[in-house]
DNA sequence: TAAGTTAATGAGAATCGTTCGCATTTAGTG
DNA sequence: CACTAAATGCGAACGATTCTCATTAACTTA
């Protein structure tokens, strides 16, 4: 259950916490906007601050609970960290999101920051494209 | 000069469109902000306004000459086309930008995109770290 | 080169996602 | 159950960007 995952995290284990915590669990949602998990909640009955949301949000990705993405367009969204790192391809018109995993990338990356003198941190790549149901239009 | 080359790019060559373009390929500033590019002008005696550096910026990306970028900070980065298509490492502690371009990595993401029933339009990738300066503090 | 047409500009208001300040509530502890 | 620090809700504030609209400047044509 949530309480146990926060705790571990170093995170008290309160009200809206667990409400987000168990909304990413659900896995029915992945890529959600800080808006969306508002939403989300509000719907389904809960009543929180979306100021909270933002800052829980902002805490479960400092204990490495989730990551945050910045798919193009201002905003960012959240998806929780299970399995494995991966990368993501983006429908342009649909806004479909896929996810991959290339090792050939991120072995060039690291060869190219050490060729650069730089200690990598961290990446971010996105492919952008039609994804084949749009193509059809 | 500037004249031809917004004519080329089918704009109308009006004063604060030649000025940026002039500061753009005056080649001392890269990965600017339209905010950089307003305080230039505006410190090399131009008058004008920072909503015209936002439009113009926009209309030369549209145009395809300039890039805009994302890196991080909520705010976008420009540059002018010129040379080939690269992509960027960025150093998290001072800030400093390094270009590379690598075939390897440009093949894999078009491998992915096919694979996945893309049809790629474009990619951003960017590699976070600390620079070879920055790792001696 | 002056007049006309249309697009571009300047100034500031508006927008949008996100953060902040502060009074109030709550979780964890003994 | 009382205590203390941390978390929350609310609305104001924020920063980057866009928009509105009155004014001005670029191309066109005569
Ligand atoms: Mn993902
Ligand atoms: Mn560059
Ligand atoms: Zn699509
Ligand atoms: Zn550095």
């Amino acid at each position: 259950m949530e309480t146990q995952d926060l705790k571990k995290a170093g995170l008290k284990a309160t009200v809206p916490r667990m409400k987000i915590l168990a909304l990413l669990e659900e896995n029915k949602v992945r890529h959600v906007s800080a808006e969306d998990v508002y939403k989300a909640l509000l719907e389904s009955g809960e009543d929180l601050s979306l100021a909270t949301v933002y800052r829980v949000l902002t805490q479960f990705e400092q204990a490495g609970l989730v990551t945050r993405h910045h798919f193009e367009g201002g905003h960012s969204v959240f998806e929780l960290n299970q399995g494995e790192h991966h990368d993501h391809i983006l429908c342009v018109k649909c806004g479909r999101v896929d996810e991959f995993v290339d090792k050939v990338i991120e072995e060039r990356q690291q060869k190219i920051a050490a060729e650069k003198g730089y200690n990598m941190t961290d990446h971010s790549l996105y492919i952008f494209g039609i994804c084949s149901a749009c193509q059809k239009d």
